[in-house]
RNA sequence: GUGGGUGUAGCUCAGCUGGUUAGAGCACCAGAUUGUGGCUCUGGGGGCCGUGGGUUCGAGUCCCAUCAUCCACCCCA
């Protein structure tokens, strides 16, 4: 085998299909319960948007894009994720002056150039939301309870929230400074990739996974007690709204977005069923994103949430993968033309009836193999004998009866038995 | 980008310290039953042993490289 699917990218085969609608459906429903309407933007945008909206430093923008030049010259990217993409339609579309506030929601495929591991590909799926033009906490609630009224929708059963205020500009740069100043004697303890965010991106410290480091950085204070009054009473009035629903969450100070362009709320959700990537949800406010990539002043809130890694979260809980669909009957030849099979099938299909047939030429006994093999529930059997006065045989595959059947009623027939079925 | 594990049939895997034509189970196809599936039995098709180099009289087996894959770091969904 020569060609196989590029690194980090896979098929969705057809056994896995249904999953993906069952989720897809799950989304659609869920979405529409909470007021969400749907957006569909480009797969690629200008390099430009992703620069300038998901921040030049962080390591989606600097290493991990899908970049290339189109034949007229531009530089474009592969989309790494969705928000940047939904707010330059917002932008685009000055949906401002629509009645605010706006609640949309995507779902389709991203694209980051990292190693490939357990939860994580080049090429994965989100569903993601976001509400522009508000900048109410209660939002932001809504915004956290919409993943996890999901989640519970599908059946996930382990996951925890974990929920942060990163602070606006103003209180996150008082705090990184007050930070590097605690940390200052530190910094030679530091890990190497810690050594390196001192300078970079202190915050990101906070949330190392050395042993050592989580250690060294125990007593420092933390961003939530650092918070200006405004963003701290924002905090504490989404907490409140979690709290009126109750909602269980987990305050976790070092919670720290890569992303730039997060502001105030940070949430996240994690499935402890999960390898190293546990993470199936993340999100939070951006009320500087539309700024920053030349709009108005308007806030934003939303979150994104991996597919595969939700998937393989039910999978591991062992809830029930939907299974293929397969026909409900089979047209099976016992030495009639294929012609005349074919014609018969056409006819039950034109009666609404999902029909297949044997394309193989194969024996009447390996067409009964198939048939039995797939779950079909019934076999037409088009004998010579019954085709000469008009009739076919129906086999009941599950009870192991059949019964003679005149081609006239013969869809009329089947309807009534597969209604009976259900 | 860094580290470790693994690449033999469609799938899961054997193949002892290198030794003639590379095996099993499952799956697939056919027959036993010349028009009747699920059980059983019999037979059959399928492998440049990931790829390229090297060591050797001889390599699936040893060495190097490369690619792919898995896991972890990093990062994130």
């Amino acid at each position: 085998m020569s060609i196989k699917a590029p690194r980090g990218t896979k098929d969705i085969l057809p056994s896995e299909v249904p999953q993906w609608q069952m989720f897809e459906a799950k989304v659609r429903e869920v979405c529409k319960l909470f007021g969400y309407s749907e957006i569909r933007t480009p797969i690629f945008e200008h390099t430009e948007l992703f620069q300038r909206g998901v921040g030049e430093t962080t390591d989606i923008v600097a290493k991990e894009m899908y970049t290339f030049l189109d034949r007229g010259k531009r530089s474009l990217t592969l989309r790494p994720e969705g928000t940047a993409s939904v707010a330059r339609a917002y932008l685009e579309h000055k949906m401002q002056g629509e009645a605010q506030p706006i609640k949309v929601y995507y779902l389709g495929p991203m694209f980051r150039y990292d190693r490939p591991q357990a939860g994580r590909y080049r090429q994965f799926h989100q569903f993601g939301v976001e509400v522009f033009g508000t900048k109410e906490p209660t939002v932001d609630a809504e915004v956290i309870m919409l993943p996890v009224f999901f989640f519970q929708a599908l059946g996930l059963k382990e996951f925890t929230l974990e929920i942060n205020s990163v602070g606006c500009p103003r209180c996150r740069q008082a705090y990184r400074q007050q930070l590097q100043e605690a940390l200052k004697e530190r910094v030679p303890k530091l890990c190497s990739d810690c050594a390196e965010r001192y300078e970079k991106n202190p915050l990101r410290i906070l949330d190392c996974k050395n042993e050592k480091c989580k250690e060294l950085v125990q007593d420092v204070p933390l961003l939530t007690g650092a918070l200006c009054a405004e963003c701290a009473a924002h905090f504490a009035q989404v907490k409140q709204a979690l709290d009126a629903l109750g909602q269980e969450y987990v305050v976790n100070p070092r919670l720290v977005r890569g992303l730039d362009y997060y502001t105030k709320t940070a949430f996240e959700i994690i499935s402890p069923a999960l390898g190293a990537q546990s993470s199936i949800c993340g999100g939070g406010r951006y009320d500087n994103l539309l700024a920053t990539i030349g709009g108005p002043d308007i806030p934003g809130i939303g979150f994104a949430l991996g597919i595969e890694r939700v998937l393989a979260a039910l999978e591991a809980e062992g809830i029930s993968r939907k299974a293929p669909d397969v026909p409900d009957i089979f047209v099976a030849t016992a030495g009639v033309p294929e012609a005349e099979a074919l014609k018969v099938t056409m006819q039950l299909r034109e009666a609404g009836l999902a029909v297949d047939k044997d394309y193989l030429g194969r024996s009447l006994k390996a067409q009964l193999k198939f048939a039995g093999r797939k779950g079909i529930k019934y076999v037409i059997i088009l004998g010579d004998e019954e085709l000469k006065n008009g009739q076919a045989t129906v086999r009941d595959m599950q009870a192991g009866s059949q019964e003679v059947v005149s081609l006239k009623e013969l869809a009329a027939h089947l309807a009534g038995l597969l209604r009976g079925a259900e």
